[in-house]
Order: C-alpha cells, then sequence, then structure tokens
DNA sequence: TGGAAAAAGTCTTTTAGCCGACAAACACAA
DNA sequence: TTGTGTTTGTCGGCTAAAAGACTTTTTCCA
C-alpha cells in the first residue's frame, strides 16, 4: 500500500527528479483516499485548501454558478491536478463527482506543500509550468467555445478525450461513457437536445457510432 | 532612470519582500523599453520567451487566430503581467499594441526568470499565486461571455474598467475611451454593429454618456 | 484645407441553437 | 413484471444577436 503510493508521486511528473528524502517527505504530507463511483469530494469543509492528484480513475469537476446551475467544468484523468491550485483557498462552490468505479486521489495542504515547495525551487519551477500549461488549456477550451459552432465544439471535445485512448484496428477509438449528454452539454456549453440530435447526425455520418456504454470515434476524421 | 526601475519592481508585489542584494539580482536581469502608441510588441523574434511587466500605460492583447482574425483578448494596466506566463515558450500569434501615448514595460528572459525564482521559492509562490488569481479572472471573464447575454457583459466590462477610475461627485466614473466599437466588440465576444446600437441604448437609458475620447459611466447601475 | 480612411450609426435579413413539450427507451429496485 | 426515475429522441416555435449593406460622422495628415 504505502509502496504504491511512493510509486505514484515518484512517477508524477511533478516529483520525478526529487531524490529519496524528498519524496519521503513528500510522501509524508500527503494524504490518500480512494472513493466510490457518484462520491462527492467537496474543495470546502475539512478539503479546504488542498491541492489534489488524482491517482487512479476519473472524475468531473462541477460548479454551482450563482443562479444555483451546476456547470460541469472539467473532467479530470489521471495525474491531473485540481483543487486549489491556487495555492490560496478553495473555491466553495465547486466539487468533484467520481465518475469511474473507484478513484483515488492524493491531497496535499496548501499550507504544507507551500512549504515543500520552498525549499524545493526545482519543483516550484515545475508547479509554476504545470500551472501555466493548465491555464492554456483553458484558454483554448475558452477560445473554442466561443469562436467554434457547437458541432466543431463536440467533435473538439470528442478528439480530447481520444488522445488518451488507443486505436483500435479497425480505425476507431472505443472511448468508455461516463457522460450523459446534459453532461457533455455543459462541457461543450450547449443543451442537452443539441447534443443529443448532433449525435445522432454524426452517427448517421458515419463519424461516431455509440451506445449507452461507450462511443466509438473514426479517429481519420479528428 | 536607474532608480526609478528599481523602485518600480521593489514596489510590484512579486518583489515587495525581497532584500537588496535579491533587487539587485532582478534588476539586472530587467531589461526596460518605452514604445509609444500604437506601437506593437511581438511576442515572438527577440522578444521570444520573455515575461513582461508593465510599468506604465495600457497595452492591449490582440491574438490571430487560425482563420487570421484579429481577436482582443486582454486590455492590461500597471502592474500586469504578460508574456511567456507558462516559462515555456511565447505565442507566436500573439502580440500587444500600445494603447495610451506612450508605454513602458519591463522584461526578463523566461530562463533568467526561471534561475531566479529557483533560488527565491517565495518569490515562485508568489508568482504562482498571481497565476492562481489571473486564472480566476480568466473563468470570470469567460463564464461571463457564456452565460450572460450581450448588453450584461457589456455592462460588466464597463464595470470592470471602472473599478479602477475615481467616481467624479456627479457619481459618473469617466473612462479614457481608448478602444474603437470593434475593439469592445472582440473583448465581449460580439459584434461590432451590436456594440454600437446597444451604447446608444445604454445612453438613451441614462446609463452612460460617451464621446470618442471618453465614456462616462453611472457608478450607481453597476 | 480638403479628401481619403477609419469609425460610428442605422437599417434589414438571416440563422444557430435555445427552449418547452412530449414520447420512447433504458436502468434498477422491490 | 411492474413501477418509477433517469436518460435519450424528436419536433417546431422563437429569439438574440450575427451578418450584410449602406450612410453619416470623425479623424488625421499631405
Amino acid at each position: 500500500m504505502y509502496s504504491s503510493q511512493y510509486w505514484y508521486l515518484q512517477n508524477h511528473s511533478l516529483f520525478k527528479h526529487l531524490n529519496n528524502s524528498d519524496l519521503n517527505e513528500i510522501c509524508y504530507i500527503a494524504a490518500y483516499k480512494t472513493v466510490r463511483k457518484g462520491d462527492i469530494i467537496f474543495f470546502s469543509e475539512e478539503n479546504n485548501g488542498r491541492v489534489f492528484t488524482l491517482k487512479k480513475g476519473s472524475l468531473k469537476i462541477v460548479k454551482i454558478d450563482v443562479e444555483g446551475n451546476e456547470i460541469v467544468k472539467d473532467i479530470l484523468k489521471v495525474g491531473d491536478l485540481f483543487g486549489s491550485l491556487d495555492l490560496i483557498e478553495s473555491n466553495e462552490d465547486e466539487y468533484a463527482i467520481v465518475l469511474s468505479d473507484t478513484a483515488t486521489f492524493c491531497s496535499f495542504k496548501t499550507a504544507d506543500f507551500e512549504k515543500f515547495i520552498e525549499n524545493k525551487p526545482e519543483v516550484a519551477v515545475k508547479y509554476t509550468k504545470w500551472i501555466g500549461f493548465w491555464f492554456k488549456r483553458l484558454e483554448n477550451r475558452y477560445s473554442n467555445i466561443m469562436f467554434k459552432d457547437v458541432k466543431t465544439r463536440l467533435l473538439n471535445f470528442l478528439k480530447d478525450i481520444a488522445k488518451d485512448h488507443q486505436t483500435d484496428p479497425d480505425g476507431y477509438v472505443s472511448l468508455p461513457n461516463y457522460l450523459t449528454h446534459q453532461d457533455i452539454a455543459s462541457l461543450i456549453c450547449s443543451t442537452r437536445q443539441t447534443v443529443t440530435s448532433l449525435l445522432n447526425t454524426l452517427k448517421s455520418e458515419g463519424i461516431i457510432t455509440y451506445s449507452r456504454k461507450e462511443i466509438k470515434v473514426k479517429i481519420s476524421v479528428l
């Protein structure tokens, strides 16, 4: 158990080049938790001000806006960071929901993490670059939403998930489908009905096939 | 001249608490430049991979998208950081245009800056927090664009500039108007015509008055 | 000072995609 | 297997705002 945790952090790009004693140190301040499908991780309360990294499974990040609508902000996969990335404090109107059967994540109190990186400048720089990268990712996603029509956005969304999956010999990528049309709509900033009918359009165009459990995308068109 | 540069960095929130020798060090790697209205600062070529901070004046950040359209991404004011914030590399399709009569900025090569923060972890943490703050700002701007109608977006845009200006005794904030309707449209993700007619609607509603030189906004409605 | 270019103003037409309403299909529990 | 909640499918009406076309005003510099 402990060794798997050590192994995970050692292989995380943030901590890859640390020596053993530093790795022990980061392991020491790390808390692990395994949760089940549908479980919610609130970023407030006992998790207030924590930086998380996902060790296993997948999550969706949800935000409640002022009108009380649930907005799906992001889908995260293994290795991704989330939570109080700015090392300031957590957003009280945000939480994560587990999509996979189980998910394991690791977290640090921002204060601990801050203290840690103050003595490991190379981690500080890596972390800064990581945040910068995440920033650009957000920027791209939003410019996608603003300047592309819904169909393009949907295809880009599929492309985005597909890049983390293997292509089958028949030229299709099979994506496990954790998400409802409502979720997808929220992610690409559209409506349930539009997503449903666009998915059917794509199906009739031969670009995708899908069931409730998976979506298969013809990789060549992406 | 040199003392003013020293003074600027000393008072920048990123470097505020550095001792004299560290301040000298950051001053040593800083390059200053003063440019005039309309001048363009490309982020590629000789400026490739630089982090900038604006010492005086105001700028707009413009991006050329794949279709060749100019998108106004941001308006920056004194103290703001821009350029290769992720410390990786600069965006070749982005540049800054000077809006004020003159602008002075200070810049560091990312490699120099990276080296600097490696030995000043507290600056690294501050920088990370700064990026985090900028992150939230981006998030807010885009959620504004995605979920509000154009009129609300326009008002929020005005509010956003207004908060950096003094309120007149008559309850109006006077904003110098560097921007064309086209620029505003681009910032709030709308069209020139829509902005023009909305501004006139707001004028007839008594919420704003404007000329080519300034916009006055009734602060109470914001 | 005049004349061209840029910006602003005002129409009208067009359209993407939101929204509500309802029905069908599925999931899951008892 | 039957019932109940959830997700998906389909349709037409509707509207905000984009897009186009043209005029008027302002800017600015030769």
